[in-house]
DNA sequence: CGCGTTTGACCGGCGC
DNA sequence: GCGCCGGTCAAACGCG
């Protein structure tokens, strides 16, 4: 039973694809520390991209990652090519019951008031409760591509250049930390995003995005509007980092430099997935505790 | 007052 | 069928 248990908390570290190298209680620094075995891996982010090759400019240039995401067959991407292939548009009306049965005649509700008042109350939530399964149904199938990585920070909710509101939080089975939902508050914009801590290792929050913004970031758009000001923009609120996802450098360090590739990789995906800047902002960004240099991505396809 | 968070309730999926 | 669990809703509440 125990170990049962400690098997389906980890599901989402059993997706991380470095998982085969390092047991899921390994530190995020060892994670971090490619080794040449692990690049040799068969089985690395980028296989779960399915990439085969990139090159340095491959890396840089192209804008594979949609394009590898929604073209792959493979079975880890199922989610996502199945949100392709399920990108039908969603009927106008589908999510409207408004058949709440106009009820009954007038001359009947001066027979029972309360058990119409009871009645209305029980069709009311009935029709509630058949708009929420409906909507829920319609969502199973609009199921969207995700995206996790994994951040060494004490704050849980890392400021990405969007802005967000949180819709609930859950506390996660054999964990004493909660998990985040998080909802892009852009009307148009259904992107979601959930937050916990690694139950492993408190220091590490786990993101796991869920659809791509179809909207610049708020705060791209404040540097766009001031650069069109002449104004300068403001400055990256971490040293290393521009506002830019497409143009960010994340400082590099030593233990980083075996990592870069899948860095660059991963600053493709973020930025093909209209993430943003990924920055973390808080009083200690002074300390250079950058919040991408602890990124790993791992791209976390439930299989579902 | 608008916006965001909290929190209990609810629902569907899934395993047994 | 039942219970557990993840995900979501929405009312209440807090804050600027």
């Amino acid at each position: 039973m125990e170990r049962k248990q400690a098997v389906k908390i980890e599901d989402s570290i059993q997706h991380f694809p470095f998982s085969d190298y390092y047991p899921a209680s390994t530190p995020l620094l060892s994670m971090l520390d490619f080794s040449s075995e692990a690049e040799r891996s068969s089985f690395g982010f980028m296989d779960l991209l399915g990439i085969q090759d990139f090159t340095p400019s491959s890396i840089f240039d192209t804008p594979f990652v949609e394009q590898q995401i929604q073209s792959s067959s493979a079975p880890l991407l199922a989610d996502s090519s199945s949100e392709v292939l399920n990108n039908q548009p969603m009927t106008p009306n589908s999510s409207t019951i408004s058949s709440e049965s106009s009820g009954a005649p007038n001359g009947e509700q001066s027979k029972a008031k309360d058990d119409d008042d009871d009645d209305k109350e029980e069709k009311h939530q009935k029709t509630k409760k058949q708009l929420k399964a409906r909507k829920m149904c319609e969502k199973k199938k609009q199921r969207e591509p995700r995206f996790a990585f994994m951040t060494k920070s004490e704050v849980d909710h890392l400021e990405d250049g969007y802005r967000w509101r949180k819709y609930g939080q859950k506390a996660v089975k054999n964990s004493p930390f909660p998990r985040s939902y998080y909802r892009c508050t852009t009307a148009t914009c259904n992107v979601k995003k959930r937050v916990e801590r690694c139950f492993n290792d408190p220091s590490i929050v786990v993101t796991t995005y869920e659809g791509k913004h179809a909207h610049p970031s708020p705060i791209m758009l404040r540097q766009t509007s001031s650069a069109a000001t002449g104004l300068p923009p403001p400055p990256p609120p971490c040293p290393g980092f521009s506002a830019n996802a497409a143009t960010f450098a994340p400082p590099l360090q030593p233990m980083q430099v075996p990592f870069l590739s899948h860095q660059s990789q991963f600053r493709n995906l973020a930025h093909q997935m209209n993430l943003g800047y990924l920055n973390y902002i808080n009083p200690k960004c002074e300390t250079d505790y950058a919040l991408l240099q602890d990124i790993v991505p791992s791209l976390v396809p439930k299989e579902e």
